[in-house]
DNA sequence: AACCTGACTTGGC
DNA sequence: TGCCAAGCCAGGT
């Protein structure tokens, strides 16, 4: 095909439901590149499209990984709040519960 | 054109 | 539990 990797990936990332969180190594896998999670962050970070729903994209601990701009990891756990996401006192979420590892159906 | 740097995950001690 | 190495793309300097 001839769409680019982040393409691909930002097109997985926008498949995630609103209130359901995916993290970087499952969405890799649904765009084709198992394995190569860092390929996610490294695409979300170049992603400069505003609609894009990279909060909802967290690391395999159900944790928000650091960035650069500690800034935008107040905003990303602010959004997924308002999504209906809850933290544990560990500021980690029940990726049982609010994970989404693709678009086939949950039981 | 080489070199550096970033939103990660997993397996092995 | 925790630290380490490997896997590996793009864009900027």
């Amino acid at each position: 095909m001839s769409q680019s990797i982040d393409a691909r990936i930002l097109t997985a990332v926008r498949a995630i439901p609103r209130g359901r969180v995916s993290t970087y190594g499952w969405i890799a896998t649904l765009a084709g590149f198992p394995r190569q999670p860092r390929m996610v962050g490294y695409a979300l970070r170049r992603a400069d499209e505003v609609d894009l729903p990279w909060h909802r994209v967290v690391n395999a601990q159900g944790g928000i990984s650091p960035r650069a701009n500690a800034e935008w990891v107040r905003v990303q756990r602010q959004r997924l709040e308002q999504e209906g996401i809850r933290f544990d006192a560990r500021g980690r979420i029940d990726l049982a519960r609010f994970g989404w590892k693709g678009p086939s159906p949950r039981p």
